[in-house]
DNA sequence: AATTTTAGGTAAATCGTTTTACCTAATAAA
DNA sequence: TTTATTAGGTAAAACGATTTACCTAAAATT
């Protein structure tokens, strides 16, 4: 028997618009007497608004959603921990969606979401492509009466507020580290090359090479999906081409190059220098430790928060994206040859 | 201008009735071409039914809650994403909450995710102990109309399904492992104490320990707290006293021991064997791989969303509670003596 | 012809709130 | 005394659905 407004109103001999009024600390009418008596009864009934209905008529539900790829990937896992930190500090809930990178499932998210009445959406768009169901998702997203807010990948087309890290400048720092060690053979493996973050990492891996006027050779580049068995495979084809370092796009991958060394007997950094992407944490726990790139995602998952919800409860988007530098940080995976 | 079933039923000309009737197909009374008529125009109007109105008069959301300690955790992500899995399928969406082990925190999360409405609740206590508020947690779970279940840790004395692993023998297992390799210098890293799960891995590795009368020291015991830092922080104070193996309580801990392997020079397995738990993704990649004990997570978090969601669809809970065994993977850390 | 059945449909209550426009009695001002 | 103000409060509409009890005209039965 859950208790509701009328039972106060009842208990206390008041009308029921009088409850609501106190216990929602209007600028009100409501005499201090009255106002401690239905206090006090609440408390004691433990009543707690059914937020079902107050949405109804306010229309605000003060949940998130969050849609991502995979929660289980310790990425996006960071960034729903501190996506819900801060989102709960400011009253509001979470709510996720795992697309496994599908993007029917992003859709089913979105319109899912959208009939919860969620305030706003943090999406981080699926890596599969399909042109039909992506101008779907875009024109759901342009007709939606909500903020969407994209993080880490983004719909180009859509002028929504993105915010991202500039990942051309993460694959340059990476690449230059090893060129700075003297390194010039050196092996890229990317991410699934539709998704504009693979793309632009490989392209600042680009940039340096072409810098230090060290031509690239096609089998260099080696397109895997992010994980790690797609690192431990394209290690595969590489460990006897004689390169001396290797940059994978994600740590996760160059977690998949450390096995194929492991299993080659290719000891890191003699060898091999491997420079990774994200800094997740078992890059550090690894043996030897991950030279990597760092992405500030503690900020920009903190500044995605504070920004839709600002969006949500005053209606104005401060400015229409922000790019982030990432940083990197060097351990023991790298050496000067 | 999101549209309602109030414009379906101008547009067709009918009641609101009518098309409510028609669009939840109910065994009706309405004709085949009304039927079509308002069938078409709700999709060409892209209509979606306000689920927050649908869930203030049927007095369901089909959404489920999943606390737990924290996200980022990848043991934790992994079951989360696969409560979000089945429950996705069910046609259930799930919402989560953060505890970072604060009792509080969990309290909180409980009370929101009641006034919410939510249909279920997915419960992994929190580790932080407090009798108040435990006491308050446990009358809320107990007053509460929706049905809770809880995976992995539980509240002792609250009769509610609990779906656990067999703590005790993993922890037997993994010390039986050791035992039977030649170790007989084997120390303990556990969880924190208060812990059902720390303690009974304890109890496993005490009864392996006795029925192999081996004595075991005051100080062979450490407790940690989880984390990958108090593996390393335990390891350094055990790491000159001769132990040959170190049972540690999950595998972030072991992971912890690992650092402090590498800093001290200390190869593994050569000079100390390793066994860690919850073989989570990690224990895979890392060098040498680490010999752990499995927990059937995707089974019983399939378990507890089948049962969940069956009980709050029939309002039957089919059992009140399931064991499941955990199993050992022997990997590279451990090696015989 | 009178009655019953049925097909096809609607009106209205309900869910638990918020919110606005109004009401009344007492006091203050004229 | 009359009017205006104010303190303290309430009635009722609204939010967007579901659902039950009823309605009506046509067809079927007696």
């Amino acid at each position: 028997m859950t208790i509701t407004i009328k039972d106060i109103a009842r208990e206390c001999g008041v009308s029921i618009s009088a409850v609501s009024l106190v216990l929602n600390n209007r600028p009100n009418r409501i005499s201090k007497k009255t106002c401690e008596l239905i206090i006090e009864t609440a408390r004691t009934l433990n009543y707690r608004p059914n937020q079902i209905a107050v949405s109804l008529v306010t229309r605000k539900t003060k949940i998130i959603g969050l849609i991502l790829p995979d929660i289980s990937n310790v990425f996006f896992a960071e960034i729903g921990r501190y996506v819900e930190e801060e989102a709960s500090q400011a009253g509001y809930t979470v709510i996720y969606g795992n697309t496994q990178d599908k993007i029917a499932s992003e859709f089913d998210y979105i319109q899912s979401f959208l009939s919860k009445g969620l305030s706003g959406i943090i999406l981080i768009r699926s890596a599969e492509q399909n042109e039909v169901i992506e101008d779907q998702v875009k024109s759901a997203i342009q007709q939606a009466e909500i903020p969407f807010i994209f993080v880490d990948r983004s719909y180009t087309s859509i002028n929504i507020k993105n915010l991202s890290v500039d990942q051309i400048n993460g694959g340059y720092i990476a690449t230059r580290h090893l060129l700075d060690n003297g390194h010039t053979k050196i092996a890229c493996i990317c991410g699934p090359l539709h998704l504009q973050v693979s793309l632009d990492r490989l392209a600042g891996y680009r940039m340096a090479m072409d810098e230090a006027h060290v031509s690239i050779e096609p089998d260099w580049i080696i397109e895997g999906n992010f994980r790690v068995e797609s690192g431990l495979a394209a290690a595969e084809k590489i460990i006897n081409k004689s390169f001396t370092a290797i940059f994978a796009s994600n740590d996760l991958m160059a977690m998949g190059v450390y096995q194929a060394c492991f299993k080659h007997r290719i000891s890191i950094p003699e060898q091999l220098s491997i420079v990774g992407f994200d800094n997740i944490i078992f890059s550090s726990i690894v043996s030897p430790a991950l030279t990597t790139i760092e992405q500030p995602m503690k900020q920009v998952c903190h500044d995605a928060c504070t920004c839709l919800i600002n969006y949500i409860e005053t209606g104005k988007l401060d400015s229409t994206g922000i790019i982030y530098q990432p940083k990197l940080i060097q351990r023991d995976s790298t050496r000067k040859i």
